[in-house]
DNA sequence: ATGTATACGTACCGACCGGTAACATTGTCA
DNA sequence: TGACAATGTTACCGGTCGGTACGTATACAT
Protein backbone atom coordinates (compact mmCIF):
# COMPACT_ATOMS: atom_id res chain seq x y z
CA UNK A 1 0.00 0.00 0.00
CA UNK A 2 1.61 3.23 -1.59
CA UNK A 3 0.09 5.86 0.23
CA UNK A 4 2.95 8.02 1.20
CA UNK A 5 1.20 11.15 -0.30
CA UNK A 6 -0.23 12.51 2.31
CA UNK A 7 0.48 15.96 4.12
CA UNK A 8 3.54 17.85 4.87
CA UNK A 9 7.06 15.82 4.10
CA UNK A 10 8.55 19.06 2.92
CA UNK A 11 11.72 19.79 4.59
CA UNK A 12 11.50 22.44 7.88
CA UNK A 13 10.19 25.67 6.18
CA UNK A 14 13.00 27.54 7.91
CA UNK A 15 12.42 30.88 6.55
CA UNK A 16 9.69 33.31 4.93
CA UNK A 17 6.86 32.08 2.10
CA UNK A 18 7.11 28.65 1.68
CA UNK A 19 4.60 27.30 -0.85
CA UNK A 20 0.80 27.16 0.92
CA UNK A 21 0.37 23.48 0.07
CA UNK A 22 -2.62 22.77 -1.76
CA UNK A 23 -2.99 19.46 0.59
CA UNK A 24 -3.08 21.28 3.45
CA UNK A 25 -5.56 24.15 2.15
CA UNK A 26 -7.63 21.35 0.64
CA UNK A 27 -7.68 19.88 4.32
CA UNK A 28 -8.83 22.69 5.76
CA UNK A 29 -11.37 23.69 3.67
CA UNK A 30 -12.45 19.70 3.70
CA UNK A 31 -12.55 19.77 7.80
CA UNK A 32 -14.88 23.11 8.05
CA UNK A 33 -17.18 21.66 5.44
CA UNK A 34 -17.44 17.57 6.46
CA UNK A 35 -17.98 18.71 10.06
CA UNK A 36 -20.27 21.33 9.65
CA UNK A 37 -22.36 20.43 7.14
CA UNK A 38 -21.71 16.17 6.99
CA UNK A 39 -19.81 14.25 4.23
CA UNK A 40 -22.08 12.96 2.39
CA UNK A 41 -23.77 16.70 1.79
CA UNK A 42 -20.62 17.92 0.50
CA UNK A 43 -19.04 17.29 -2.97
CA UNK A 44 -15.60 17.42 -4.15
CA UNK A 45 -16.16 20.13 -6.49
CA UNK A 46 -17.13 22.32 -3.85
CA UNK A 47 -14.39 21.64 -1.62
CA UNK A 48 -12.00 22.34 -4.03
CA UNK A 49 -13.77 25.51 -5.24
CA UNK A 50 -13.33 26.86 -1.62
CA UNK A 51 -10.11 25.95 -1.40
CA UNK A 52 -9.41 27.77 -4.44
CA UNK A 53 -7.49 24.79 -5.97
CA UNK A 54 -8.89 22.11 -9.09
CA UNK A 55 -9.68 18.79 -8.36
CA UNK A 56 -6.77 16.88 -9.91
CA UNK A 57 -4.67 18.78 -6.68
CA UNK A 58 -7.43 16.97 -4.55
CA UNK A 59 -6.56 13.58 -6.05
CA UNK A 60 -2.86 13.83 -6.24
CA UNK A 61 -2.99 14.41 -2.28
CA UNK A 62 -5.98 12.31 -1.15
CA UNK A 63 -6.28 9.08 -3.09
CA UNK A 64 -9.99 9.11 -2.91
CA UNK A 65 -12.79 11.55 -1.26
CA UNK A 66 -13.55 8.61 1.08
CA UNK A 67 -10.25 8.83 2.21
CA UNK A 68 -9.53 12.21 2.50
CA UNK A 69 -12.75 12.08 5.09
CA UNK A 70 -10.44 9.69 6.84
CA UNK A 71 -7.68 12.46 6.96
CA UNK A 72 -10.23 14.76 8.13
CA UNK A 73 -11.16 12.73 10.85
CA UNK A 74 -7.21 11.95 11.86
CA UNK A 75 -6.92 15.38 12.30
CA UNK A 76 -9.81 15.95 14.15
CA UNK A 77 -8.47 12.83 16.32
CA UNK A 78 -5.61 14.54 16.82
CA UNK A 79 -7.21 17.93 18.22
CA UNK A 80 -9.75 15.47 20.21
CA UNK A 81 -7.24 14.37 22.37
CA UNK A 82 -5.69 17.48 22.82
CA UNK A 83 -8.49 18.94 24.59
CA UNK A 84 -8.76 15.91 26.68
CA UNK A 85 -5.64 16.24 27.79
CA UNK A 86 -5.73 19.48 28.74
CA UNK A 87 -8.56 18.98 30.75
CA UNK A 88 -6.43 16.08 32.53
CA UNK A 89 -3.24 18.38 32.63
CA UNK A 90 -5.33 20.81 34.43
CA UNK A 91 -6.33 18.32 37.50
CA UNK A 92 -3.69 16.10 38.01
CA UNK A 93 -3.82 13.59 39.57
CA UNK A 94 -7.65 13.99 40.27
CA UNK A 95 -9.61 12.03 37.78
CA UNK A 96 -13.18 12.96 39.19
CA UNK A 97 -11.88 16.52 38.17
CA UNK A 98 -10.20 15.87 35.30
CA UNK A 99 -13.32 14.25 34.19
CA UNK A 100 -15.81 17.31 35.11
CA UNK A 101 -13.23 19.73 33.47
CA UNK A 102 -13.26 17.86 30.37
CA UNK A 103 -17.82 17.62 30.80
CA UNK A 104 -17.84 21.24 31.36
CA UNK A 105 -15.85 22.16 28.56
CA UNK A 106 -18.00 20.04 26.59
CA UNK A 107 -21.16 21.65 27.99
CA UNK A 108 -20.46 24.63 27.24
CA UNK A 109 -19.58 23.60 23.75
CA UNK A 110 -23.48 22.38 22.93
CA UNK A 111 -24.66 25.78 23.74
CA UNK A 112 -24.82 27.53 20.58
CA UNK A 113 -27.51 27.84 17.77
CA UNK A 114 -25.48 25.45 15.26
CA UNK A 115 -23.40 23.28 17.63
CA UNK A 116 -22.77 20.10 15.32
CA UNK A 117 -21.75 17.55 17.37
CA UNK A 118 -18.95 15.13 17.57
CA UNK A 119 -17.33 14.91 14.18
CA UNK A 120 -16.54 10.98 15.11
CA UNK A 121 -19.81 10.21 16.15
CA UNK A 122 -21.89 12.10 12.86
CA UNK A 123 -19.00 10.06 10.69
CA UNK A 124 -19.96 6.99 12.15
CA UNK A 125 -23.90 7.67 11.82
CA UNK A 126 -23.12 8.71 7.97
CA UNK A 127 -21.69 5.29 7.03
CA UNK A 128 -23.07 2.54 8.98
CA UNK A 129 -20.37 0.12 7.24
CA UNK A 130 -17.60 -0.86 9.40
CA UNK A 131 -15.17 -0.99 6.34
CA UNK A 132 -15.33 2.26 5.77
CA UNK A 133 -12.64 4.52 5.95
CA UNK A 134 -13.92 7.20 7.62
CA UNK A 135 -15.90 4.54 10.07
CA UNK A 136 -12.44 3.02 10.88
CA UNK A 137 -10.95 6.28 12.31
CA UNK A 138 -13.98 7.11 14.39
CA UNK A 139 -14.77 3.56 15.66
CA UNK A 140 -10.67 3.68 16.95
CA UNK A 141 -11.17 6.91 18.40
CA UNK A 142 -14.18 5.77 20.37
CA UNK A 143 -12.74 2.56 21.77
CA UNK A 144 -9.84 4.65 23.03
CA UNK A 145 -12.38 7.75 24.62
CA UNK A 146 -13.83 3.67 26.62
CA UNK A 147 -10.54 2.53 27.50
CA UNK A 148 -9.68 6.35 29.01
CA UNK A 149 -13.16 6.33 30.99
CA UNK A 150 -12.88 3.27 32.37
CA UNK A 151 -9.69 3.67 33.56
CA UNK A 152 -10.31 7.22 35.24
CA UNK A 153 -13.27 5.18 36.98
CA UNK A 154 -10.95 2.94 38.01
CA UNK A 155 -8.73 5.55 39.50
CA UNK A 156 -11.39 7.25 40.99
CA UNK A 157 -12.21 4.12 43.42
CA UNK A 158 -15.32 3.12 41.54
CA UNK A 159 -17.31 -0.22 42.66
CA UNK A 160 -17.99 -1.05 39.14
CA UNK A 161 -15.14 0.76 37.46
CA UNK A 162 -16.55 -0.46 33.85
CA UNK A 163 -20.17 0.79 34.43
CA UNK A 164 -19.09 4.05 35.63
CA UNK A 165 -16.85 4.52 32.79
CA UNK A 166 -19.43 3.17 30.54
CA UNK A 167 -21.84 5.35 32.04
CA UNK A 168 -19.87 8.47 31.89
CA UNK A 169 -19.43 7.62 27.82
CA UNK A 170 -23.41 7.50 27.03
CA UNK A 171 -23.40 10.36 29.13
CA UNK A 172 -21.15 12.34 27.09
CA UNK A 173 -22.35 10.56 23.65
CA UNK A 174 -25.36 12.19 24.78
CA UNK A 175 -24.32 15.47 24.99
CA UNK A 176 -22.64 15.83 21.62
CA UNK A 177 -26.13 14.60 19.88
CA UNK A 178 -28.82 16.20 22.20
CA UNK A 179 -26.40 19.72 21.90
CA UNK A 180 -27.05 19.25 17.85
CA UNK A 181 -30.58 18.75 18.44
CA UNK A 182 -31.84 21.15 20.88
CA UNK A 183 -29.43 23.67 20.57
CA UNK A 184 -29.28 26.53 23.25
CA UNK A 185 -31.09 25.17 26.61
CA UNK A 186 -31.11 21.53 25.53
CA UNK A 187 -30.14 18.88 27.78
CA UNK A 188 -26.51 18.78 26.87
CA UNK A 189 -25.82 21.87 29.39
CA UNK A 190 -26.41 19.48 32.60
CA UNK A 191 -24.10 16.97 32.03
CA UNK A 192 -21.01 18.11 34.05
CA UNK A 193 -23.82 18.27 36.92
CA UNK A 194 -25.27 14.92 35.94
CA UNK A 195 -21.83 12.94 35.42
CA UNK A 196 -20.81 14.12 38.83
CA UNK A 197 -24.16 12.98 40.30
CA UNK A 198 -23.33 9.50 38.42
CA UNK A 199 -19.89 9.44 39.98
CA UNK A 200 -20.91 10.34 43.69
CA UNK A 201 -23.42 7.56 43.39
CA UNK A 202 -20.68 5.30 41.90
CA UNK A 203 -17.96 5.55 44.54
CA UNK A 204 -17.28 3.03 47.36
CA UNK A 205 -18.72 3.69 50.32
CA UNK B 1 -50.71 22.81 1.43
CA UNK B 2 -52.03 20.31 -0.39
CA UNK B 3 -50.71 17.36 1.00
CA UNK B 4 -53.80 14.97 1.38
CA UNK B 5 -51.97 12.80 -0.25
CA UNK B 6 -50.42 10.28 2.27
CA UNK B 7 -51.59 6.51 3.04
CA UNK B 8 -54.94 4.69 3.70
CA UNK B 9 -57.71 7.41 2.88
CA UNK B 10 -59.52 4.16 1.35
CA UNK B 11 -62.79 2.76 3.37
CA UNK B 12 -62.36 -0.18 5.35
CA UNK B 13 -61.32 -2.96 2.94
CA UNK B 14 -64.09 -4.90 4.24
CA UNK B 15 -63.74 -8.13 2.12
CA UNK B 16 -61.01 -10.02 -0.25
CA UNK B 17 -57.98 -8.43 -2.32
CA UNK B 18 -57.56 -4.99 -1.58
CA UNK B 19 -54.95 -3.35 -4.07
CA UNK B 20 -52.14 -3.48 -2.09
CA UNK B 21 -51.42 0.07 -2.57
CA UNK B 22 -47.93 1.04 -4.20
CA UNK B 23 -47.64 4.11 -1.33
CA UNK B 24 -47.41 1.70 1.63
CA UNK B 25 -44.59 -0.79 -0.30
CA UNK B 26 -42.57 2.03 -1.16
CA UNK B 27 -42.92 3.59 2.57
CA UNK B 28 -42.14 0.14 3.75
CA UNK B 29 -39.26 -0.20 1.80
CA UNK B 30 -38.06 3.54 2.03
CA UNK B 31 -38.37 2.82 6.00
CA UNK B 32 -36.32 -0.06 5.91
CA UNK B 33 -33.77 1.65 4.04
CA UNK B 34 -33.25 4.69 5.55
CA UNK B 35 -32.95 3.29 9.07
CA UNK B 36 -30.52 0.70 8.16
CA UNK B 37 -28.15 2.45 5.48
CA UNK B 38 -29.33 6.46 5.97
CA UNK B 39 -31.67 8.25 4.01
CA UNK B 40 -28.78 10.27 2.05
CA UNK B 41 -27.25 7.11 1.57
CA UNK B 42 -30.10 6.01 -0.49
CA UNK B 43 -31.21 7.28 -3.64
CA UNK B 44 -35.00 6.86 -5.12
CA UNK B 45 -33.98 4.40 -7.93
CA UNK B 46 -33.78 2.00 -5.30
CA UNK B 47 -36.47 2.26 -3.72
CA UNK B 48 -38.94 2.03 -6.34
CA UNK B 49 -36.91 -1.00 -7.67
CA UNK B 50 -37.04 -2.74 -4.53
CA UNK B 51 -40.75 -1.98 -3.95
CA UNK B 52 -41.76 -3.58 -7.17
CA UNK B 53 -43.03 -0.10 -8.61
CA UNK B 54 -41.83 2.64 -10.56
CA UNK B 55 -40.53 6.18 -10.08
CA UNK B 56 -43.78 8.22 -11.10
CA UNK B 57 -45.93 6.14 -8.70
CA UNK B 58 -43.68 7.20 -5.78
CA UNK B 59 -44.18 10.91 -6.69
CA UNK B 60 -47.58 10.69 -6.85
CA UNK B 61 -47.56 9.49 -3.53
CA UNK B 62 -44.49 11.67 -2.30
CA UNK B 63 -44.03 14.99 -2.98
CA UNK B 64 -40.27 14.50 -2.86
CA UNK B 65 -37.93 12.53 -1.60
CA UNK B 66 -37.24 14.85 1.21
CA UNK B 67 -40.81 14.39 2.09
CA UNK B 68 -40.24 10.68 1.74
CA UNK B 69 -37.76 10.96 4.55
CA UNK B 70 -40.21 12.48 6.43
CA UNK B 71 -43.09 10.29 6.39
CA UNK B 72 -40.65 7.54 7.02
CA UNK B 73 -40.24 9.38 10.22
CA UNK B 74 -43.76 9.95 11.25
CA UNK B 75 -43.99 6.33 11.37
CA UNK B 76 -41.07 5.38 13.49
CA UNK B 77 -42.77 8.56 15.71
CA UNK B 78 -45.61 6.24 15.67
CA UNK B 79 -43.64 2.91 16.91
CA UNK B 80 -41.42 4.82 19.43
CA UNK B 81 -44.52 6.24 21.30
CA UNK B 82 -45.87 2.46 20.89
CA UNK B 83 -42.62 0.81 22.52
CA UNK B 84 -42.68 4.02 25.15
CA UNK B 85 -46.21 3.55 26.24
CA UNK B 86 -45.65 -0.17 26.35
CA UNK B 87 -42.96 0.33 29.02
CA UNK B 88 -45.37 2.62 31.05
CA UNK B 89 -48.33 0.47 30.80
CA UNK B 90 -46.59 -2.33 32.30
CA UNK B 91 -45.87 -0.28 35.66
CA UNK B 92 -48.26 1.63 36.42
CA UNK B 93 -48.01 4.02 38.70
CA UNK B 94 -44.22 3.81 38.93
CA UNK B 95 -42.31 5.87 36.83
CA UNK B 96 -38.92 5.13 37.94
CA UNK B 97 -40.08 1.13 36.88
CA UNK B 98 -41.18 2.79 34.10
CA UNK B 99 -38.09 4.09 32.58
CA UNK B 100 -36.13 1.02 34.14
CA UNK B 101 -38.28 -1.31 31.53
CA UNK B 102 -37.88 1.57 28.93
CA UNK B 103 -33.70 1.55 29.06
CA UNK B 104 -33.60 -1.96 29.50
CA UNK B 105 -35.37 -2.61 26.25
CA UNK B 106 -33.07 -0.18 24.97
CA UNK B 107 -30.46 -1.95 26.14
CA UNK B 108 -31.25 -5.34 25.02
CA UNK B 109 -31.98 -3.92 21.08
CA UNK B 110 -28.10 -2.23 21.13
CA UNK B 111 -26.84 -5.62 21.88
CA UNK B 112 -26.63 -6.86 18.13
CA UNK B 113 -23.86 -6.58 15.33
CA UNK B 114 -25.58 -4.22 13.19
CA UNK B 115 -27.72 -1.98 15.47
CA UNK B 116 -28.35 1.29 13.85
CA UNK B 117 -29.78 3.35 16.43
CA UNK B 118 -32.58 5.87 16.56
CA UNK B 119 -33.53 6.54 13.22
CA UNK B 120 -34.75 10.46 14.25
CA UNK B 121 -30.94 10.70 15.50
CA UNK B 122 -29.66 9.31 12.48
CA UNK B 123 -31.43 11.81 10.50
CA UNK B 124 -30.79 14.87 12.59
CA UNK B 125 -27.06 14.00 12.05
CA UNK B 126 -27.34 13.57 8.57
CA UNK B 127 -29.90 16.84 7.94
CA UNK B 128 -27.89 19.99 9.74
CA UNK B 129 -30.97 22.41 8.53
CA UNK B 130 -33.56 23.02 10.85
CA UNK B 131 -35.38 23.78 8.04
CA UNK B 132 -35.42 20.45 6.33
CA UNK B 133 -38.91 18.19 6.81
CA UNK B 134 -37.02 15.14 8.06
CA UNK B 135 -34.89 16.98 10.71
CA UNK B 136 -38.46 18.64 11.56
CA UNK B 137 -40.04 15.73 12.82
CA UNK B 138 -37.04 14.42 14.39
CA UNK B 139 -36.72 17.72 16.68
CA UNK B 140 -40.61 17.44 17.99
CA UNK B 141 -39.67 13.58 18.74
CA UNK B 142 -36.53 14.55 20.69
CA UNK B 143 -38.46 17.62 22.33
CA UNK B 144 -41.26 15.28 23.19
CA UNK B 145 -39.07 12.53 24.75
CA UNK B 146 -37.61 15.28 26.89
CA UNK B 147 -40.73 16.32 28.22
CA UNK B 148 -41.89 13.04 28.80
CA UNK B 149 -38.66 12.10 30.78
CA UNK B 150 -38.79 15.36 32.76
CA UNK B 151 -42.28 14.94 33.69
CA UNK B 152 -41.58 11.19 34.60
CA UNK B 153 -38.74 12.74 36.82
CA UNK B 154 -41.28 15.13 38.83
CA UNK B 155 -43.14 12.05 39.96
CA UNK B 156 -40.40 10.24 41.18
CA UNK B 157 -39.85 12.82 43.61
CA UNK B 158 -36.45 14.05 42.40
CA UNK B 159 -35.06 16.61 43.84
CA UNK B 160 -34.02 19.03 40.50
CA UNK B 161 -36.54 16.69 38.12
CA UNK B 162 -35.29 18.92 34.98
CA UNK B 163 -31.95 17.97 35.39
CA UNK B 164 -33.16 14.48 35.90
CA UNK B 165 -35.26 14.05 33.28
CA UNK B 166 -32.37 15.67 30.92
CA UNK B 167 -29.86 13.33 32.69
CA UNK B 168 -31.77 10.53 31.43
CA UNK B 169 -32.21 12.14 28.18
CA UNK B 170 -28.86 12.16 27.39
CA UNK B 171 -28.22 8.69 28.75
CA UNK B 172 -30.93 7.22 26.11
CA UNK B 173 -29.09 9.25 23.12
CA UNK B 174 -25.88 7.99 24.23
CA UNK B 175 -27.19 4.44 24.19
CA UNK B 176 -28.67 5.05 20.78
CA UNK B 177 -25.38 6.09 19.75
CA UNK B 178 -22.72 3.68 21.00
CA UNK B 179 -25.38 0.66 20.30
CA UNK B 180 -23.98 1.49 16.60
CA UNK B 181 -20.98 2.88 17.80
CA UNK B 182 -19.55 -0.40 19.62
CA UNK B 183 -22.04 -3.08 18.46
CA UNK B 184 -21.92 -6.52 20.87
CA UNK B 185 -20.48 -5.56 24.17
CA UNK B 186 -20.55 -2.12 24.18
CA UNK B 187 -21.23 0.70 26.68
CA UNK B 188 -25.04 0.63 26.07
CA UNK B 189 -25.71 -2.64 27.20
CA UNK B 190 -24.74 -0.73 31.05
CA UNK B 191 -28.02 1.82 30.06
CA UNK B 192 -30.34 0.85 32.73
CA UNK B 193 -28.25 -0.01 35.05
CA UNK B 194 -26.52 3.92 35.00
CA UNK B 195 -29.52 5.40 34.35
CA UNK B 196 -30.99 3.67 37.86
CA UNK B 197 -27.85 4.72 39.80
CA UNK B 198 -28.57 8.44 38.47
CA UNK B 199 -31.59 8.62 39.54
CA UNK B 200 -31.11 6.93 43.25
CA UNK B 201 -28.81 9.56 43.24
CA UNK B 202 -31.09 12.58 42.54
CA UNK B 203 -34.14 11.62 44.52
CA UNK B 204 -35.16 13.46 47.82
CA UNK B 205 -34.11 11.48 51.03
C1' DA C 1 20.51 27.59 -21.00
C1' DT C 2 18.76 23.20 -20.51
C1' DG C 3 17.08 18.98 -18.39
C1' DT C 4 14.20 17.16 -14.93
C1' DA C 5 10.86 16.74 -11.52
C1' DT C 6 7.08 18.41 -9.32
C1' DA C 7 2.69 21.18 -8.93
C1' DC C 8 -1.11 22.84 -11.29
C1' DG C 9 -5.05 23.74 -14.78
C1' DT C 10 -8.39 22.63 -18.73
C1' DA C 11 -11.43 19.69 -20.22
C1' DC C 12 -13.66 15.74 -20.03
C1' DC C 13 -15.74 10.96 -18.54
C1' DG C 14 -19.72 7.74 -17.44
C1' DA C 15 -22.88 7.14 -13.78
C1' DC C 16 -26.19 8.58 -10.96
C1' DC C 17 -29.03 12.21 -8.68
C1' DG C 18 -34.03 13.86 -7.93
C1' DG C 19 -37.85 14.72 -10.74
C1' DT C 20 -41.23 14.87 -14.90
C1' DA C 21 -44.03 14.43 -19.46
C1' DA C 22 -47.03 11.68 -22.11
C1' DC C 23 -49.38 7.73 -22.68
C1' DA C 24 -51.01 2.77 -22.00
C1' DT C 25 -53.12 -0.54 -18.87
C1' DT C 26 -55.77 -2.19 -15.24
C1' DG C 27 -59.51 -2.98 -11.76
C1' DT C 28 -63.77 -1.22 -9.67
C1' DC C 29 -68.06 0.44 -9.38
C1' DA C 30 -72.23 2.31 -11.53
C1' DT D 1 -70.75 -0.62 -21.10
C1' DG D 2 -68.78 3.30 -19.67
C1' DA D 3 -66.33 6.31 -16.61
C1' DC D 4 -62.91 7.02 -13.17
C1' DA D 5 -58.94 6.53 -10.47
C1' DA D 6 -54.74 4.23 -9.63
C1' DT D 7 -50.88 2.18 -11.44
C1' DG D 8 -47.54 0.98 -14.97
C1' DT D 9 -44.37 2.07 -19.21
C1' DT D 10 -40.96 4.48 -21.56
C1' DA D 11 -38.26 8.04 -22.28
C1' DC D 12 -36.35 12.00 -20.92
C1' DC D 13 -34.46 16.42 -18.25
C1' DG D 14 -30.55 19.34 -16.21
C1' DG D 15 -27.40 18.94 -12.63
C1' DT D 16 -24.07 16.89 -9.88
C1' DC D 17 -21.46 12.91 -8.43
C1' DG D 18 -16.50 10.99 -7.86
C1' DG D 19 -12.67 10.51 -10.74
C1' DT D 20 -9.11 11.05 -14.67
C1' DA D 21 -6.31 11.88 -19.26
C1' DC D 22 -3.33 15.06 -20.68
C1' DG D 23 -1.03 19.24 -21.50
C1' DT D 24 1.31 23.32 -19.09
C1' DA D 25 3.76 26.18 -15.78
C1' DT D 26 7.21 26.77 -12.34
C1' DA D 27 11.58 25.73 -9.52
C1' DC D 28 15.89 24.05 -9.11
C1' DA D 29 20.20 21.79 -10.27
C1' DT D 30 23.63 21.36 -13.49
Amino acid sequence: MPSDKNIEPTISDGHASAPPKAAKKILDVAYDLFYRRGIRAIGVDEIVKRAGVTKPSLYRSFPSKDELAASYLRQYDLEYWERFDEAVAANPGDPRAQIKAFLTRIGKRTQVADYRGCGMTNAAVEYPDHSHPARVVSEANKQELRRRLRAMAAAMGALDPDTLGDGLLLLIEGAYISGQLFGLGGPAQSVARNADLLIEASLKK
